[in-house]
DNA sequence: ACTGTCCCATAGATAAACTATGGGAACACG
DNA sequence: CGTGTTCCCATAGTTTATCTATGGGACAGT
């Protein structure tokens, strides 16, 4: 309560998946990394809930768009690394350019004066 | 089977109030025309279906947003039109100016190389 | 009359985010 | 040393907003 700025960030429905794969197209990454990596790039707007992150990464494994491997943090810490399939290296094309397609329409419709 | 185009082109999820409220800043439109006016503003890439449109605009109409009243078509056919209440104003411009920023963190995380 | 188009609306299914919860392992601090 | 904090994984259940499917009424053209 009092002057708690109750300001939310979702991530956009549709979108998680992309911006995954989006961060894992440069390297390997653990699930908390991922998270980070979204938060920083977005400049703190976005921020990956746990509660979604991982049910989304276990998609992206069931539909074989990523691979993981149990390694090592830099930290010492446990950790699951991700890593990009040749299949889910098409998958963000194509979901990029859909995203892309969309959002211009969408932007057609509310620049219209 | 055979041919067929499977496209879909669906609404992103958050967005078709925006697109409704927007629609209907110049002026009333019953709710037909605003499906029409979204699709052709989109050059035909967006199509909202009418279990969205109608379930969207009660919505609005519950919140205040927009305000009802029964009239004629172009065609003599009855039809509802929907028009923006002054609150609803205010609602579009946050739902905009929300979007745009969220929009470009998406696009900051997509756009980096 | 029948068929198509225009126009409204609701019920139920579905998908994907969220909140809440749980656990374990490393590190910092008193 | 033990206690809390951060790092890291994961699932269950709720919510929200779209979709599909369905229903009806009224006008227009053949």
């Amino acid at each position: 309560m009092g002057t708690r700025d109750t300001r939310r960030t979702e991530i956009p429905p549709g979108t998680l998946d992309m911006l995954i794969l989006k961060s894992l197209a440069r390297g390997a990454m653990h699930g908390y990394g991922i998270a980070e990596h979204i938060h920083h790039m977005s400049e703190d707007v976005l921020e990956v809930e746990e509660g979604s992150l991982y049910p989304a990464l276990q998609r992206l494994l069931i539909q074989g768009w990523v691979s993981a491997e149990w390694g090592q943090s830099e930290n010492n810490r446990r950790a699951r690394f991700y890593r990009l399939t040749a299949a889910g290296r098409k998958q963000l094309e194509r979901e990029l350019s859909e995203f892309e397609r969309v959002m211009r329409a969408i932007t057609r419709v509310i620049r219209t004066a």
